[in-house]
DNA sequence: GACTTGTACATTGCCGACAATCGACGAGGG
DNA sequence: CCCTCGTCGATTGTCGGCAATGTACAAGTC
């Protein structure tokens, strides 16, 4: 009776269905950019009552995703040239200085989940120019596993709520143009197996170049589409 | 007209009043830890409806300041020995990567309001073996006036959340033994100026050296109470 | 005509009510 | 006596309603 194998059935609160299905909806654009989000529409859309919708919009300011104004709303965050900057300078420093911090300690490092991420990573990339949305999910998996790593709940969460501007901006990162994406990650991972003390400044190159990556392309965008 | 010098008039809706009133009552251990915050009990203590308890309560889930599962409630979260170092941890890899960041760039660096904190932090500073609630508030402020300094959105709202966190662990901290609790800060702001390139390893030092007597206070408390 | 003022509608902030869920207690069966 | 199951009170999750606020537009004034 101990060897059911049962998983734990996974419960979502309305609000965070509501939440997931915003989420989506943003970053797929779906719901475009500078949109307002009328409480009411949304419930009535959704099936549910305006409270699971509130919740649901707090938790995307939060996230970034959603500005918010006291009596006047919430809008859908126009995130383009301004900002891709500090959502990737910040990656670099929770990254960074989580592996940082994991590197000090003696422990041996737990590599398999990021492995995994790998191995997702490769199988989901096909290369028409873009990355797919299991190519983004794999990536983001493969940095979060990266900071879960040095065990640290508050590095852990800072990082997660950067996810979803992450996935927001990953839409925009074109495949490498010369090297490999997928090898990119597969020396960050060598260089943490081998505990290489400069592995710190080789996930911040691997932002930076990222961060490059990804302005360009949303430079070019907004040149072909002036205001879109 | 347009000299009038009049301050835009500073309004709290009712979900940050809760919010503020309750955080405060939890860093003051008025709410004690393990506390469970039944919302009906807090809207009538407050006078308020629910909704607002709920929605305050979500926001100290992020602070960390409480722990909440579906159908079940939210607990004061018992902050122990268990987790300060995480805390400390997390600090020490925002402020200094936010040094860093910003000693690799070439504007001049606006000291005056860590300035401002410093002063603050002196003048409030009673030798009592404790700090007082304005030198907590001053330090916490100076903190994030250094993260604020390299201009980062998400550094500074990740610093920010941990803020609740430190205001509860520092009401243990103990004036430094034998070194000095402001000429450390002083040390911290005079290194930044002078764009010392060591400086975020001095945060390091620093916050380190401030969880090591957190800690030993929290063991000695401990010890002093055994299951308080 | 430009500017201010008044008004109407849309939307949010806040509230209490109802149903679902949880944990504890006690009844019943082995 | 121990274990299981049903029941009950307490608490949360969710909902729609009401008042307060914001915004757009029309009317009035200089």
């Amino acid at each position: 009776m101990d060897s059911w194998r049962l998983r734990s059935v996974e419960r979502a609160s309305t609000t965070e269905q509501v939440l997931t299905e915003l989420r989506d909806a943003i970053v797929d654009g779906r719901i475009p950019q500078g949109e307002q989000l009328r409480e009411a529409h949304l419930a009535r859309q959704l099936g549910t009552g305006r409270s699971a919708v509130r919740e649901a919009i707090r938790q995307l300011v939060q996230e970034g995703l959603v500005d918010h104004e006291l009596h006047r709303g919430a809008l859908v965050r126009v995130i383009a040239l301004d900002d891709y900057p500090d959502v990737y300078g910040a990656r670099e420093v929770i990254e960074a200085g989580a592996v940082r911090r994991l590197l000090e300690r003696d422990e041996p490092i737990k590599t398999a989940p990021l492995r995994e991420a790998l191995q997702a990573l490769r199988k989901a990339l096909a290369s028409d120019g873009h990355l797919t949305d299991e190519a983004i999910a794999a990536d983001i998996k493969f940095h979060q596993e990266l900071v879960r790593l040095c065990d640290s709940p508050r590095l852990t969460r800072a990082h997660d709520t950067l996810a979803a501007e992450t996935r927001l901006l990953l839409r925009h990162h074109p495949i490498y143009p010369a090297t490999d994406y997928v090898g990119d990650h597969e020396r960050l991972l060598d260089a943490l197996e081998r505990r290489d003390p400069e592995t710190p400044e080789l996930i911040a190159q691997h932002l930076q170049l990222s961060a490059r990556l990804i302005g360009a392309e949303l430079a070019r965008e907004t040149e072909e589409r002036p205001v879109a």
